[in-house]
DNA sequence: TAAGGGTATAACAAATGGTTATGGGTGATC
DNA sequence: GATCACCCATAACCATTTGTTATACCCTTA
């Protein structure tokens, strides 16, 4: 039996679907779905009544679900246990604006709890290529970013994905709908983040791959600002989907764009390996 | 991770060698090495110093040692209560004489403590044909035998496998030794079990094996009476260890024969792998 | 110095775990 | 009531993992 089953089985309840679960795990739905036959092949016994509306539990699967998750957090605890009799401290972390500015505090600060001792400090660039030099030149130990394109020598393991949102203030014509299609804005002039920045990079291949110009009214230095700038109702923007939990949104909407499947990936990247690891698993793990 | 990893790493620091552990686990060497590295990798520290004469725990594999014991038995206890759902009741075993008079009343004491409600009833037969008829017929459901040399279609899981001894009288010349070689005994005539038995097969093959002739001074119905035969100093005999547990040691001397590789193998086959993983777990998990 | 017990490594076969492509239900929508 | 969107299962395929046997090398001991 695999941990990583177990894992993936409460994501499942939880999600009550193969589809949307795999997706939460970074694999595709029939991957899950052998994952799981084979967990209940290992049980000898059937943990879901699968249906054309998604899964739930049979007996066996609630047993399952009610007894597993404390035996998780407890091989957790284990691994973080282990990880700490190495000695690391003071992790040196680089990543982009808006990582550090809407995704990191918080999860620093759950970390931090538990964990006064070990101080972990933050580089921010623009630039993938500048935090890549930084990870190479030991300025920095581990790096947060979209490292699909990439090619590097490090250890790395995917953190989360996020969807991208049109950005309009409530008072634009397009807030009153609850969501848009891609054509309903690809001729809209945009306010953008600058040319090296990875949600700019992403946004120009999405409209590559739409086969659309993508018209820009302004360009914005920083993430914050962007959100400034739109409140104010000085343009529109796509970003990708953390920018929302920092938005006002008494003033600012955020609509899905159903037909944009572009994602921003987000992997932590480790010169060693034990180091990511640890980081993983003091910072980043759901447990 | 693996859970069979985490029971392997518990074996293998009770045993302090992998090697020997191996052959607990029914595994070879090279394939628990392997296991040990894959875990060691996983958690991202060393759990083991290995040396010329064996392992030792480091500080990350003491913590692991120390706190996974009762994950695993959680897990244990969650897969029991998952296949009781099922409703199996009323299992019938089939095995040989030693197996049911050695072997399996420990173990149904053990199991009736917490599932008095299950009743499980045992067949007796000396020849595997007789058994495995049993279990086509559905006169039995689970068998407990060594099936290396027979096809079969069931499941089936390696319980233990038992090396043999030579069993003497205390006043025979060999009970001066603590440990004998083939060659002591290949002229020896020995007290035996039928030919459709089990360990007589066994015991003609070694002697095949060992270019050694059987020379039988009598023969004997069940295991019980040879072992009541060699305490009356009427002959000696080899036999699968489960008898020393059941002889007179003030009287019978059991010795190991260093050179004498066959060993005896019981597996638990079952026509119903379900009612075969209950079984494995009300009966026979060291958990 | 040779033997015996211990682990590691290489080479290979079988099983596992992932991918894409595709098909068949079911429920919502026009 | 046809169609679309969504969900799960399966097939075919490839890469990785996990087992096997054979062998090497290290250390302890006789």
């Amino acid at each position: 039996m695999n941990v990583e089953w177990l894992e993936a089985f409460l994501i499942t309840t939880k999600a009550k679907s193969l589809t949307k679960a795999s997706e939460q795990l970074h694999m595709t739905q029939p991957a899950l779905s052998k994952q799981m036959r084979k967990l209940e092949e290992d049980l000898g016994a059937t943990l879901f009544i699968r249906s054309a509306t998604g899964v739930e539990l049979t007996e066996a699967g609630k047993i399952l679900f009610e007894e597993i998750e404390p035996v998780l957090r407890k091989i957790h605890s284990i691994r973080k246990d282990i990880l700490m009799t190495k000695g690391i401290t003071g992790i040196k972390i680089g990543t982009w604006p808006s990582i550090a500015a809407f995704y990191l505090p918080d999860r620093l600060a759950a970390a931090k709890k538990s964990h006064k001792d070990r101080e972990i400090s933050i580089k921010v660039s623009y630039s993938y290529k500048e935090i890549l030099r930084f990870l190479r030149e030991g300025i920095i130990d581990v790096a947060l970013l979209d490292d699909r394109e990439i090619q590097h020598p490090y250890w790395s393991k995917q953190l989360f994905s996020e969807p991208f949102y049109l950005f309009v203030h409530r008072q634009h014509p397009l807030a009153k709908r609850d969501h848009i299609y891609f054509n309903d804005v690809k001729d809209e002039s945009l306010v953008v983040l600058p040319p090296s920045c990875d949600v700019r990079i992403l946004l120009e291949k999405a409209f590559k791959i739409h086969n659309a110009d993508l018209k820009i009214s302004s360009e914005i230095d920083f993430g914050q600002s962007i959100i400034g700038f739109i409140s104010a109702n000085l343009g529109v923007s796509i970003l990708p989907e953390i920018f929302t939990h920092h938005a006002d949104q008494s003033r600012i909407k955020a609509l899905p764009i159903v037909d944009f499947k572009m994602k921003r990936v987000i992997s932590l990247i480790s010169r060693n390996p034990d180091m990511g690891k640890l980081l993983l698993s003091l910072l980043f793990s759901p447990y």
